[in-house]
DNA sequence: GTAATACCTAAATCTGACTTTAGGTCAAGC
DNA sequence: GCTTGACCTAAAGTCAGATTTAGGTATTAC
């Protein structure tokens, strides 16, 4: 059993931030002690799903909703499966395209090292769009697909 | 050259946040012909940028400011590659984040499907926290740790 | 016994990134 | 000549996700 404090050094969430989760009922199971949140085992994992849905994008209504299916038992395991699949879809779009823009970061690095390199943009603008070196090609190429 | 509607087209963005982003100063060298805006290369370039940093979580405010260094010519590339440097490791943080979220997804995929087949999570109880199947363990412990 | 610390609530406020509204210009088609 | 469509502005409005404020309780440390 923890507190809301050591939740918070757990999560690295301000504790106005669980508080308010709490609002909006994402610990639908949590327990009290005179009034004091006593986060479980159970709500150590809720967070971590939370966090996780929440990284995909999800919103914070929707969580509930998926909080509210998993207190309503085994009649909602399809909706909780659907959910996940769509997740997993709406995550890997993401890391592919935040793969792309690390492509054009990347280009950009090498960009401003060479411009600092040589004091000017002109050897670098004669190069483009097709006559960067070969492995800088490929981040161009990537970046502007 | 394009207008405002074709780019709105072309990079899936509202006209309402292309004229946002332009009245922000993100597009600082854009021409206007008897008022309306002229999108060049130049423009689709710095969206290309702007997408990028965007996505790297860069605020409205600081993207500003580096079109600003852009402005400034050679005596602010340095400034202009620690930047990209920076959002380069932000970026490569948050990939490896999602790739645990995503092995947290997968996880609870398998979990509910494994649940419909079973009617029940008991048979899932029983194999936490390391009694998974290797593949589910794998994903179980990169998503629990 | 009183000061510090960690918890509590309800309600107001803040923030960034848009989006909408209300009103206007201008060129092309009928 | 007038309607339609694509553009324009300034200013107000919206929204999610917190965060802050203003007040209170309860336990421990001195």
């Amino acid at each position: 059993m923890y507190t809301i404090g050591q939740i918070s050094e757990m999560f690295n969430l301000p504790i106005s931030t669980l508080r308010y989760y709490d609002k909006e009922g994402l610990f639908p199971q949590m327990q009290r002690q005179s009034g004091i949140r006593k986060f479980s085992e159970n709500e150590v994992e809720a967070l971590r799903v939370i966090e996780c849905l929440k990284a995909s994008g999800l919103e914070i209504k929707d969580i509930k909703q998926f909080m509210d299916w998993a207190m309503q038992g085994a009649e909602t395991y399809e909706k909780r499966r659907e959910l996940f699949e769509a997740r997993r879809e709406v995550i890997e779009a993401e890391i592919a395209n935040l793969k792309k823009m690390l492509d054009m970061v990347k280009f950009k690095c090498w960009y401003y090292e060479t411009a600092i390199k040589d004091g000017n943009e002109d050897g670098i603008s004669a190069m483009l769009p097709d006559k960067l070196p070969p492995e800088i090609q490929k981040l161009y190429d990537n970046a502007h697909s």
